[in-house]
DNA sequence: AAGAGATCCAACCGCTCCCTA
DNA sequence: GTAGGGAGCGGTTGGATCTCT
């Protein structure tokens, strides 16, 4: 092993930092329709210049559909808290025991605020064991209650629970007694998450062995928006031809080709008026995300009332409509995305284009149901920005 | 209002694990 | 038994955003 592990991929090939909405919309287009079985080979089929880990990463930290988003409970905290005594730094583990959230949430979440907040406390402790699972939780739980309680997270909306130090008691008992069954094996706690996430691999379709796979369609079914906060990091992407998209990721057994769509179009589109006018009126399906709703559920008329609500859904999201200037225009994407270089301007969104076909495959079924699960409006914290 | 420092989080890196031939 | 390759995991980083002065 002199030579140590070959680069799983050259670096000087693939496109790296930040991902556009167009490479989001790519990758979730040929997952959707051909799963994910070999994440090295899929940017290659799906026409994207990245790492197969890097889309690997994408996925699974923002694009897949159940992911929840928005600021963690403190329900959520306390059991992060609690799962990070018992199993130490298993990031995996810890987030397959809290469904929604993803290895790399917990992780930033952990190391930004609440290992601070165990901090003082633990200050007279040892500092080495942070990492290490411990026998049990009582003693440093109930030491660390005022200051754990006391917690409020800066820049979310408060999650108000009592604060009194005899139900964080009864709370530390609970979970004593809790951890002790976790620490038994960590197959008990593949039983436990096994009933906790229901069963992933029981889903009707199924198109990868991945449990995260967003076509199990019993998630979709079983979606309670207003609990699980599910939400498209994408709901700008109505511009995008996802049916010419699909056609071309129809081929995943050969190098493909899909050109950049210009993300100029849909921010001219909602610069000019009279374009956000005829948006509006042409009589197309104008639901949560719009475009792709349409393109998806094929639906051939609409409401204007849905019309206008939409309208109305974006302008909550993303600030002012229709006041965006060519100027300024970048600053409404969204946080963290990349503006794809060399956009073509003079292209214009054509309605036309969508390919409004109804879809027929079980696989065209679970991605109606991805598009159409995701709330409205998502407590995605990411929307202050905008 | 502006600059500095703090905070947050998406993405990358490199390692280990596991599977297959 | 073992070498090679892919997937997954945990640690770290860098840039964007927020807060404070």
């Amino acid at each position: 092993m002199g030579k140590g592990r070959a680069p799983c991929c050259d670096k000087t090939q693939v496109k790296r930092g930040p991902w556009s909405p167009a490479e989001d919309l790519k990758l979730i287009a040929f997952i959707q329709k051909y799963g994910h079985e070999n994440w090295r080979a899929l940017p290659k089929q799906a026409g994207l210049l990245r790492c197969g880990k890097s889309c690997r990463l994408r996925w699974i930290n923002y694009l897949r559909p159940d992911v929840k988003r928005g600021n963690f409970t403190l329900e959520e905290e306390e059991n992060i808290i609690r799962l990070h005594k018992a199993l130490g730094n298993k990031w995996s583990k810890i987030a397959s025991r809290l469904p929604g959230r993803t290895d790399n949430e917990i992780k930033n979440v952990w190391n930004t605020h609440l290992k601070k907040r165990l901090a003082p406390k633990k200050g007279s402790e040892s500092s080495a064991d942070e990492s290490k699972p411990e026998s049990s939780i009582t003693s440093a739980s109930s030491s660390s209650s005022e200051s754990f309680f006391s917690y409020e997270r800066p820049n979310s909306p408060k999650t108000t629970t009592p604060c009194n130090n005899d139900q964080f008691n009864d709370q530390a008992e609970k979970l004593s007694i809790e951890d002790k069954m976790e620490q038994d094996s960590e197959k008990q706690v593949s039983n436990e998450l096994a009933n906790i996430t229901e069963d992933p691999k029981g889903s009707s379709v199924s198109l990868s062995s991945d449990e995260s796979n967003i076509v199990n369609t019993s998630q979709i079914v079983e979606h309670k928006p207003e609990e699980e906060q599910l939400a498209s990091p994408l709901p700008y992407l109505g511009h995008y031809d996802v049916g010419s998209m699909l056609e071309e990721v129809d081929k995943p057994n050969q190098l493909i080709e899909i050109p950049w769509e210009p993300d100029y179009d849909f921010w001219k589109l909602l610069d000019d008026d009279n374009s956000l006018e005829s948006f509006q009126s042409n009589e197309v399906q104008l639901g949560e995300f719009p475009a792709i709703q349409n393109i998806i559920l094929g639906e051939e008329s609409v409401h204007d009332a849905e019309a206008k609500k939409w309208s109305q859904d974006f302008e909550n999201e993303f600030g002012v409509v229709g006041e965006m200037k060519e100027s300024n225009k970048d600053h409404f994407l969204p946080k963290n995305y990349a503006v794809e270089p060399e956009m073509d301007h003079t292209q214009a969104f054509d309605f036309d284009d969508i390919d409004m076909a109804r879809p027929e495959s079980e696989l065209d079924l679970g991605y109606i149901q991805l598009w159409s699960s995701w709330p409205q409006n998502n407590n995605n914290n990411n929307n202050n920005s905008l």
